[in-house]
RNA sequence: GGAGGGUUCGCCUAAUGGUAUGGCAGCAGUCUUGAAAACUGCCGUCCCGCAAGGGACGUGGGGGUUCAAGUCCCUCACCCUCCGCCA
């Protein structure tokens, strides 16, 4: 949700951002004339209850003295009425207000290059190299198939498509990952949560899924509940509507979550073995900061997650996503893709976004500057990593020509194995 | 699922239907070589304003009765106790 304020105050700058994201600007206008609106009708009704305050002030002194009353409490009597009509108007004015102002995207940071889609998208960064072309070099679904260690026909068979099973080694290699990115965001500073994995509507409206993203989201309608797409929903909601001391910014969160994603309308589509599914498993991390520095903060979001990488030893590359690319809440976004041998093609394992103050207040999370007026603070995320596709890449790169996988020398000490087959 | 009790500032706490009290903690200052103590001020949120200041809202959420609601009524959420069910 953008600050009407900067609305009011930059209308035009604000328009040529939401152009620039490929959405009608349009709707800036109708907020405006709805914010004046809203504006005269607090105004005048919090005059009559000022009045009001007074008179039954007055009132009150006067039954306390035992006089005579009622000349005054008739005179209220149709003044109550007329706030209680310009209260009406006001809650139906705001409740227009916030409705549309929740379909405004954020506004891209300066720095993002304007484009429409993936093909504006800049690389930035590359490390690694590639392994050696090699005719033998099976995609990550054949050698799961043949070391049994992940089962999809079986998923399919107690849930659906897309929720594999992790079988043995495979359920190890699993969790080994997830302990190594928990363990070294541990090390950078975050602390870690384990959060709940169903939400409620006012969690997901705060990080933005609600409300136009429910078809992404697999819903529990006899409670009301939302199985979380990404822990970002529960962890960032966890200070919601809170006002956090400046001396305790930065806040730091990692968590693991598995996370839920009905993945609508993109059947048919990279979905073949690991690339795409609707369960799996991902350390996220969250940042709730200081207006002043928050794109060091992304800066050094990213290095966290290309770090794991590295130790991984996996080729990677970095995009910079391009207005046009970037999702409705984000300002500026980086995306973390691996390079898949098996499959000769890039994967996403992670995108890195500030939202700035977009999220903050819709969920309300504010600090106090020292000696000064409450302000939002800017919130970031990043996945570092989501584990499918890093299975993928880390299965087929450490392939042997007999199809065993051989396991990085940094999850040894989580697998307590150092070859799969 | 059933019955009963509860929810007031970060914590504790007061308020015959008459406009939210006091303490602790915290922050700033006075005093002090320093600290403690003592004392003074600040100490829920928002809006307008450069400021001085002014105003509104605020007792778990929403609604109602009333000139006026922490207080009365309805409703929802959450917490506690007991019963039932249960890993």
């Amino acid at each position: 949700m953008l600050d009407l304020k900067t609305i009011r105050e930059h209308t035009e700058s604000v328009k040529e951002g939401i152009r620039s994201k490929g959405e009608d600007p349009a709707r800036i206008d109708e907020i405006l004339t709805l914010d004046e609106k809203r504006r005269q009708l607090v105004q005048h009704s919090e005059s009559l209850k000022s009045r009001k305050n007074t008179v039954s002030a007055d009132v009150a002194a006067l039954k306390a003295k035992k006089e005579d009353a009622t000349a005054l409490i008739e005179d209220m009597r149709a003044v109550a009425d007329e706030i209680k009509t310009i209260d009406t108007e006001l809650a139906r004015t705001e409740e227009m207000l916030r409705a549309v102002l929740l379909t405004i995207p954020n506004i891209p940071h300066p720095s993002v290059p304007i484009g429409r889609g993936p093909a504006e998208n800049k690389v930035i960064a590359e490390w690694g190299d590639d392994t050696p072309t090699d005719s033998a070099l099976r995609p990550h679904w054949e050698l799961m198939e043949k070391l049994k260690i992940i089962d999809f026909a079986r998923g399919t068979k107690i849930t659906g498509a897309g929720f594999p099973v992790y079988v043995g080694k495979g359920a190890r290699l699993e969790r080994a990952l997830i302990n190594f990115f928990l363990d070294e965001a541990g090390r950078r500073g975050y602390t870690e949560l384990l959060p709940p994995l169903m939400v409620n509507a006012a969690s997901a409206t705060g990080t933005g899924q609600l409300p136009d993203k429910e078809d992404q989201m697999y819903v529990v309608t006899r409670d009301e509940f939302y199985l979380v797409p990404t822990a970002e929903v529960p962890v960032t909601n966890f200070l919601r509507d809170e006002i956090i001391r400046e001396k305790d910014l930065p806040v730091k969160f990692c968590a693991y979550t598995p996370c839920f994603r009905r993945e609508a309308g993109s059947y048919g589509k990279d979905v073949r073995g690991l690339n795409r599914v609707h369960q799996f498993n991902k350390v996220e991390l969250v940042r709730l900061v200081h207006p002043r520095h928050s794109y060091d903060d992304l800066e050094e979001m990213r290095g966290d997650a290309e770090s794991l990488l590295r130790t991984l030893g996996l080729r990677y590359r970095v995009l910079l996503m391009c207005t046009g690319d970037l999702g409705f809440t984000q300002a500026k976004k980086y995306d973390l893709e691996v390079w898949s041998p098996g499959q000769q093609k890039w994967l996403e394992v992670s995108s890195i976004s500030n939202f700035e103050s977009f999220q903050a207040r819709r969920l309300n999370i504010r600090f106090r500057p020292e000696g000064g007026k409450t302000e939002m603070v800017h919130t970031l995320n990043g996945s570092a990593l989501a584990l499918p596709r890093v299975m993928a890449a880390l299965l087929e790169r450490n392939q042997t020509p007999e199809g065993k996988v051989v396991v990085p020398a940094p999850l040894h000490r989580y697998t307590g194995f150092e070859i799969i087959g």
